[in-house]
DNA sequence: AATATCTATTGACAAAATGTACATATGTAT
DNA sequence: ATACATATGTACATTTTGTCAATAGATATT
């Protein structure tokens, strides 16, 4: 089974996609298809989420219990797993929100200090 | 053999270690275990970067071009494989910088909206 | 002189994360 | 009928990371 780890979050696209999700399903309970088209609305295309891997995240997530489903079925069309989030899945947030900060400042410090070291590159030629 | 990809640079680990190698090195060449020390300096930590971890990465980025290596014996200690960067490595590092900047819009805002959800939560219970 | 410690690199194996692509099923439009 | 959109699931391969022991020269300690 997969353990979903915090230590190093932020840096992982897999911690991205979990805390985009848990933050999507702070706001309303929502299932899977939906979810990969409300990821485009935080910027995160979905070339680069496959069904497949959403599908199989939230599966994951709920046995972590970051988040727990019923299934919804509707008069039409196919029926829906709907996914919430539960109070381990909010902890969770808190503690990336924390972690992401940080990762946020590296990330910051490393592109101004790469651009000025481009520039000086070019410029010192 | 592995891929160094660019595709969704910055949510990957590897490729922030990447960019942060590259930057050190377009200060100066230098060797792995003197590496993994000035990754400190840009606040990566090093119990995130274990040192089979910094020595492996450099040898598949040279192997990806985007840097070189020279054996340098010294009169004292041991021989060092110092790492300098490539006319390759300085345009990866130009691509990563563009998309970087991307992901870290993505990241901000991703910020914010949980920071607010979290205090909405909070403050509305 | 033997032992420990620091510098320095490498490699093997395991575990985790991600990619890919197909299978399934219901309902709607042509 | 056929095609398309909605919706989920799963198997398998590949890639990426983690872990940790092995090696080796140089310096310090007892």
């Amino acid at each position: 089974m997969k353990k979903i780890r915090c230590a190093r979050v932020g840096f992982k696209s897999g911690n991205i996609l979990i805390a985009s999700l848990l933050n999507l399903l702070l706001e309303e309970p929502s299932y899977g298809y939906s979810l990969v088209e409300k990821l485009q609305s935080l910027g995160i295309d979905q070339s680069s989420v496959p069904y497949g891997v959403i599908y199989r995240l939230l599966r994951d997530m709920e046995s972590e219990n970051l988040i727990e489903s019923e299934w919804e079925i509707e008069d039409s069309g196919p029926s829906r797993r709907v996914y919430s989030i539960t109070k381990e899945g909010k902890e969770y947030l808190e503690r990336w929100l924390n972690n992401a900060k940080g990762n946020l400042k590296i990330l910051e410090n490393l592109i101004s200090n790469i651009e000025k070291a481009l520039q000086k590159e070019k410029g010192g030629k």
